[in-house]
DNA sequence: GCGACTTTGTTCCTGCGTTCACAAGCGGCT
DNA sequence: AGCCGCTTGTGAACGCAGGAACAAAGTCGC
């Protein structure tokens, strides 16, 4: 874990090789690193990068572009190890640290994502749970209790919450956002379909899941319409051509 | 990103009508419409490419980019007409048809989605619930009984099911996915870890939260270790952009 | 121990997507 | 009516990611 591999990139924790990682890069080093250690749960110790980029349904010269932001850690002829690669990717991800998540709104999804196992299963903790509603507070969702809004930022930086999920509706994103900010936490998750305003130093992931539906409609249409039938995007108003 | 090829360079199956609409330009779209159609409740009859940008987090000459790939809808010196614009995006995006969802496994997650108001709300009802646990079948969940996964195909087909979300354990969802392609359904949300087998003529597009939790460490290290420590290069984001 | 084969790591190149910048167009003001 | 200022729409440049191809390197068979 603490090996010297190749002078050149020292290792430990703090200073790692960076070159800088592209962002799409980062997101399919996660999808890597749960195909290797599902692979590993089934006894495979070593992969190849065709193999790899199989399962994880990418190209194979693009994953060995991705592991080599990582650095190289495979063995030509062979493949790569599976337990080291895991080992490395994690602490590029920096998944070698503690990261603990509060749930903001326990509405359905809020209720569902305090429960999901593959929070915890992955390494991120759910350590705080937070609504408005008087009814939740006190009432252990998942084992753990709901606390008013109002405590997010003394909650969170007491338990070094590293990781916001907002769940709310709409209307209070913002000013949730604004509390866990203020409670020290720098990486955001949010599900409420708003662009939140944030610091620079804050990370906002947005899902949202209209929006994945909407991509989804626009490829069917596109797909059926596609085939030689006519113009996809038909005027709606004659008088509103312009041109 | 889980993107086939679209547009012109795809291999003759589809001819493009008109432009290709790159497909991140389909999501911010879809983004545009969200502010927009919260912009015309609030009585905005009118806004410039810079406002509206403003508020999608994006670059004004995105947009306007963007924009342009549904037509030429804006008036010079004014801006865009809220409600027309509304329109042209929502045929683009295929919104004008008739999108009905099923949901597979009623877990914790699949029991969110199922009463997620932002489906029905965003023109994406709900019509079909599908489990395996003999205890939940016939039990209705948002008003909505649930039905056997074995069933998938036929009620898909009766039901005119478009677009598939999977919401069950990994070992599960290949099977789920494949009767769902059997049933008819060309277009599918997942949200297990897994990456989907599908005919070329089926768009999957996966959610993957873990995934978004291990980009948000990564940054958060990233952003820690650049304290002066390492040659870093940071993206210099003056906007935390979502997406 | 040596050769051939396999697979990595990297370089080059192509092509998309984003941003800049500006001309064209439209409304308002005088 | 004509000019002025504002905003759109687009042509051009740039940066970046992805894919193909290849050289280096290490292993397996003999």
């Amino acid at each position: 874990m603490t090996v010297h591999e190749h002078g050149r990139y020292s290792t430990g924790v703090e200073d790692l090789p960076y070159r800088s990682v592209p962002e799409a890069a980062v997101g399919r080093l996660a999808v890597y690193l749960r195909v290797l250690t599902s692979m590993i749960e089934q006894g495979v110790t070593t992969m190849s990068s065709e193999v790899l980029a199989g399962a994880a349904g990418v190209n194979s010269a693009t994953l060995r572009k991705d592991l080599s932001y990582v650095g190289s850690y495979g063995t030509r002829g062979v493949g790569y190890d599976t337990a080291r690669l895991v080992e490395h990717i994690e602490r590029l991800l920096g998944l070698t640290r503690h990261h603990s998540i509060a749930v903001v709104g326990i509405g359905n999804l809020g209720h569902a994502l305090a429960n999901y196992p593959g929070f915890p299963d992955r390494g991120f903790p759910v350590t705080a749970l937070f609504d408005v509603d008087e009814d939740l507070i006190g009432v252990a969702v998942g084992g753990l209790p709901v606390d008013h809004v109002d405590s997010i930022p003394a909650v969170c930086a007491e338990r070094e919450v590293t990781i916001g999920v907002i769940c709310t509706p709409v209307p209070a994103a913002q000013g949730v956002c604004d509390l866990l900010v203020a409670g020290g936490v720098r990486c955001i998750l949010n599900f409420a379909p708003v662009v939140l305003q944030v610091p620079e130093d804050v990370e906002v992931r947005r899902v949202d899941l209209a929006v994945e539906l909407q991509i989804l409609s626009f490829h069917q249409v596109r797909r059926s319409n596609g085939n030689g039938v006519g113009p996809v995007v038909e005027p709606i108003n004659p008088i509103a051509v312009s041109r």
